[in-house]
DNA sequence: AAGTACGTCAACCGCGATATA
DNA sequence: TTATATCGCGGTTGACGTACT
């Protein structure tokens, strides 16, 4: 018995969202709630979309007090904290971030401090730039480098 | 100016966990 | 207890913009 898709995927909408898409799902949720069930909600709203979709798309960009970009070094080094003491639980992690979601904080790991970590800059091996000095972020484990090291070998053989 | 490779980020996919009938 | 529906999460992808040759 295999597992139920969460919807017609190949009648629901896929892609970016619309600027009246967002308004229809925010307008919604702001006066009913999500009332517990993602997957009826698009449906009731008449947004052709899959439940998932929308949801992600309400976390991570609808939700109120949402903040894009603009890591501080103080969130910097949180994340690497923790990322070094519990690895990547991306929504517990987040969840120390007032006004980040998961996926801003994935993001920001995978393309930004990851790579700082491994001391690779923009365009390392195609133009070789001189990188800037890298922060020594692993020495801030709360663990004591334990995990820290861990974590690090882990990346490094992925 | 055109072409190419890389960086960023929104969104999708698939799976495990949990709830419910 | 089992089957099914839904939620929530982490990993991955792909479009687009930018830096560079």
């Amino acid at each position: 018995m295999g597992r139920a898709p969460c919807c017609d995927k190949a009648s629901v909408k896929k892609g970016p969202w619309a600027a009246e898409e967002d308004a229809v799902l925010r307008a919604y949720v702001a006066e009913h709630g999500t009332a517990g069930n993602w997957i009826a909600l698009p449906r009731k709203i008449g947004l052709n979309r899959c439940g998932k979709s929308c949801r992600l798309r309400w976390l991570n960009y609808l939700r109120p007090n949402i903040r894009h970009g603009g890591f501080t070094g103080e969130e910097d080094r949180l994340i690497c904290s923790l990322y070094a003491s519990i690895g990547s639980r991306w929504s517990t992690i987040a969840a120390q971030l007032p006004g980040r979601t998961d996926n801003d904080v994935k993001n920001y790991w995978n393309t930004k401090l990851k790579r700082r970590l491994l001391g690779g800059g923009r365009r390392p091996i195609r133009y070789a730039l001189p990188l800037p000095q890298q922060p020594r972020l692993l020495l801030m484990s709360p663990t004591g480098g334990g995990a820290a090291s861990t974590a690090l070998e882990r990346m490094q053989l992925s």
